[in-house]
DNA sequence: TTTTACATACAGTTTAAACTGTACAAACAA
DNA sequence: TTGTTTGTACAGTTTAAACTGTATGTAAAA
């Protein structure tokens, strides 16, 4: 691969921030963006030159991004390095994997917390803390209704984009 | 304030790896939790107690999370120490705080990639890029779209609650 | 079989973030 | 005014994360 041009690095940049906002380190935004931009699967080896990073570092970062869907590893016939490549449905495959994450650990902390209000009413030692956990389950609940709206939200943008 | 209990402690814990999902420190996550946690606002030596961290620590902490405005600071006569407290409108304020983050960022973002979207066309230099920058746009006006629908649904989410 | 080319495990290093203690400044009390 | 009490700036330290280079294992090529 060629050096960036510094618009090429502008996009890079950019783009790389929002990224951040799904909570990929700096790191793995750049190289998702990196692999995004390229117009072909890369190996280790190219994405450790474009990145700037050792191949060390780069194994560890795709690791990262297949490991949430990110990237895949796609196999040509005659090339014997790893081949990864992102797809065109970023929309998609960000929300998901957001979406899950929000959804599994709301769902998982509405458990937790009704486990120790058990535990807190069978011992009833203060009035307070019982209130609080209470105010903490609702605000759960909301958070899960949120966001189950919102990925019903996403399916429509989905389908709205098939269409078109 | 008196020594956790260790079911106080699991509370803590929990909640707080909630908050961070909103992209709170652990640190700043657990200050929040055991500012919510208490019946009244405490001082900055009070919260270096709970917390365990330095008064430093605590100081900077805060200092967060007024910025994002989720702790408020109150006034109480005769107190000279400053009193900070949070509000019991969990969902409505770090909601509030995120889709301010989320949608700031990606008009931020659109605007951004639409100016270089420009730039790339002036001097025709590569086809490639320009769809991929065409791509990014897309996705940002996904988010957008989609992170507007999820502020309504909280204001909904909102008034049903007072209603009840 | 041996040799080569690759991915990855691991130990050590660098870098950045979180935290602490001291020092200073502002507000209040006397 | 002077003496106290409090918040905060700053420099240095600790801790954790990111990164690197070497070493190892594995699969393909010869």
């Amino acid at each position: 691969m060629q050096p960036e041009s510094y618009l090429t690095d502008d996009v890079i940049n950019e783009f790389s921030k929002t990224l951040e906002l799904f909570d990929l380190s700096p790191s793995d935004s750049r190289l998702f963006t990196i692999l995004f931009l390229n117009h072909q699967p890369m190996t280790l080896d190219e994405m450790s030159q474009t990145t700037g990073k050792s191949k060390t570092s780069v194994n560890t970062g795709i690791r990262n991004l297949s490991d949430l869907n990110l990237v895949n590893q796609v196999w040509k016939k005659g090339v014997r390095k790893d081949l990864y490549t992102t797809t065109d449905d970023l929309f998609q495959r960000f929300m998901h994997y957001y979406l899950d994450k929000w959804l599994s650990h709301t769902s998982m902390q509405k458990q937790s917390l009704s486990s120790i209000e058990k535990k807190i009413s069978d011992r009833p030692q203060g009035e307070l803390i019982e209130t609080k956990v209470k105010q903490m389950l609702i605000f759960h609940k909301h958070l899960e209704k949120a966001f189950i709206q919102l990925k019903t939200t996403c399916q429509e943008i989905n389908d709205d984009d098939r269409i078109s």
